[in-house]
DNA sequence: GTATTTACTTTCCAAAAGTAAGCAGTTACC
DNA sequence: GGTAACTGCTTACTTTTGGAAAGTAAATAC
């Protein structure tokens, strides 16, 4: 393999490898796909989206929701109208998830089957 | 809404999330997917891997390397035979995420344009 | 015999994540 | 009308994780 082809596939490498850490630093980590999924199903105040997700504390939550809203996948609407309510819900971009979503969810269920099942 | 629906709703969401959560713990962090990338593009010893991904440590490499093992999705081969030769390959197991892969990388690609091309 | 490569490990420190409690305002209970 | 509970957070503190830099032992290249 000569320098050239060994370029070559060093930046194919990269092609592949950079779109999917772009994604990862959107949604990895241990909490904003559970927010998100939770928000879809129909939690949208703040103490209904912490109850809904087990071990979660308010402090993370808060600031995960921060995140969330910064990259455009969920909005914060205020409702000043006596007594003042917030809600979150989840903005059409965050739609756009739902194939990894569904990827994961099997991908999960298959590996606890391997990973039990033994 | 009375309890039992309640009840049922959060039962659906937990059951949404919970798997997805299953397989995040396993791929999700800034490495194991550029990792798994990496060696399935033909990078199988330490030091090709490491030079294949922009500023990863060897410390990190090696700890990740590691949990990678652990969860099936790669293999390491000692050939003794001179010199000591190590490899790092990828298991069939690790093909499965290949969808995963692929939604996550042409979600990259459309949320890199939709953030660019503002 | 000096330099470089390989596959890591060690040390040290900063940043991130988690835990527990608090707080200001609102309603509900009797 | 007192107190208890709920809302949407914030603050202070502790623990865990991450990364930078250097080190290491064994081998190979010149």
């Amino acid at each position: 393999m000569d320098r050239v082809s060994k370029k070559t596939d060093q930046q194919d490498c990269l092609s592949r490898m950079l779109p999917i850490r772009d994604t990862l630093d959107v949604i990895s980590g241990k909490w904003k796909m559970m927010i998100l999924v939770s928000i879809m199903h129909g939690n949208n105040r703040f103490r209904d989206i912490e109850r809904s997700i087990p071990k979660i504390t308010s402090k993370v939550l808060a600031k995960e929701l921060k995140d969330l809203e910064e990259h455009m996948l969920i909005k914060r609407t205020v409702y000043d109208d006596y007594p003042v309510l917030i809600k979150y819900t989840a903005t059409d971009y965050a739609g756009t998830l739902e194939n990894i979503m569904n990827e994961l969810h099997d991908w999960g269920l298959n590996h606890r089957k391997k990973i039990l099942g033994k």
